[in-house]
DNA sequence: ATTTATTATTGGCTAAATGCCACTTAATTG
DNA sequence: CAATTAAGTGGCATTTAGCCAATAATAAAT
């Protein structure tokens, strides 16, 4: 049929290919007053106009050079900063999510610190933090429920073996928020000592001074921010009991 | 701009877009003689005609309900059954992997014993069952060294505090089978008392009878296979002393 | 100035899990 | 029947985790 490589491609055109949507949306959380939270956005176009949505969209192929840098893209239209941590959660694809056809997005998450993000956030018109639990109770766009849901479950599941749930606190932060970080992450209260001798603190924070806790009262704690690279940090036990199946 | 989100879709064609290629890869890995195997096939067709790649290709629109489907078929197709464990590793996608443009390949891993599956393999021409080691020293098409060496990885952390090994073994087969599987996977040896404490054997396996060891010398041991839904368990604590980083 | 309340940090004991190695058991081979 | 091979178990020292209480350092109240 084809003579070489070079004869193929020149005849080569995806538009005579059924060929699926391909987008990315992006899972953005944050801690606030002590509660995981959602970057959402409220459509503009249609489909689905009016209603709430993760960030995303679709890959621009002259701007971006792969999947990860339209998801660092989204990001940053939203929030105006780099995060601390973007991952890939995973990919779906299937008829019916869009009704615009056979649909593929790439879902990444994204863990942020409230404070150096909440100027820019409260000039994007069409942008809202939300509380989890409170954004999966709206009819949000697409199936941005099950999504969020998916995102929020792996953010759960790697706080158990992971330092990730320092990148959702504003730095600098004490050793018991951090602790409660990994509560409201995890969903279950941890013990003291056991969570202070299991964070590797000296390998993936940095002391940073001393200061009061909140509210003001107490002895004043040690006061750190993360170390470079303890995205990457992977605990031998895990934290939380946790059922097994 | 538009009236209603009927007359919108009404108006929309995905070949006014600029749209990646989807494909969807599977590396389906099997352990033949002490070794993980996975499984090749030989391109047929541009481009990179001629070259080993992993199975894949396109989303059949029709065929298809969603992405898992899409890998479900790819995987019959070439081994003639359905894998015991098939799960999403990762989704890449850039400008450069592929010679027909931006494209996207959502990559997926499967584990198969080798038994059933020699049969069908061995009437399929263009594939093969190639050492992991020997396959990613080949001269592979597209980026599918780099998939390999991912859905590899994946494996190996897996191993580390999941049951998935079992899944590459034909049963029945013995505990020390299976901690000789965990010990090729994992790249580290184990001590066996200490494995046997771990593996939640009751939970996990099915007594199915005794018989000799490998080699048909030694006391006669206990034969197993997996139980339903042992692809789910997670354990608390990981196998292998593993570096953290 | 002293006491009380509050929170951080550390000590110490018990129980559970792990690493290590040797022992016992049950088969084959010569 | 002894030697060999491999499965399965026992036992102890070490490490880790759970629990709770003691001590330290601050603000607020008296």
């Amino acid at each position: 049929m084809y003579t070489s490589e070079k004869d193929y491609l020149k005849h080569y055109n995806i538009h005579n290919y059924d060929v699926p949507l391909v987008s990315v949306d992006v899972a953005i959380f944050t801690l606030l007053d002590g509660k995981l939270h959602i970057l959402m956005v409220e459509r503009g176009d249609y489909p689905h106009k009016g209603r709430w949505s993760l960030p995303g969209g679709f890959i621009n192929q002259q701007q971006d050079k792969d999947l990860h840098a339209t998801a660092l893209r989204k990001l940053k239209e939203k929030t105006g900063v780099k995060a601390p941590h973007l991952e890939q959660v995973t990919t779906l694809g299937n008829a019916n999510r869009d009704p615009r056809g056979w649909s593929v997005t790439s879902l990444y998450m994204a863990l942020i610190p409230y404070a150096p993000t909440a100027e820019f956030i409260a000039a994007v018109v069409d942008a809202r933090w939300w509380a989890v639990d409170i954004a999966l109770k709206q009819s949000l766009a697409f199936d941005h429920a099950d999504l969020i849901a998916q995102a929020r479950e792996r953010l759960r599941a790697k706080a158990g073996y992971t330092a990730l749930p320092m990148y959702v606190l504003n730095a600098p932060f004490t050793l018991t928020q951090l602790q409660q970080t990994y509560e409201e992450l995890l969903g279950v209260v941890l013990e003291k000592k056991s969570f202070r001798r299991k964070f590797p603190v000296d390998e993936l924070l940095e002391e940073v001074g001393e200061g009061l806790p909140e509210g003001g009262r107490g002895r004043i704690a040690a006061l750190y921010r993360p170390r470079k690279g303890g995205d990457r940090y992977i605990f031998l036990r895990s934290f939380g009991a946790g059922e097994d199946f």
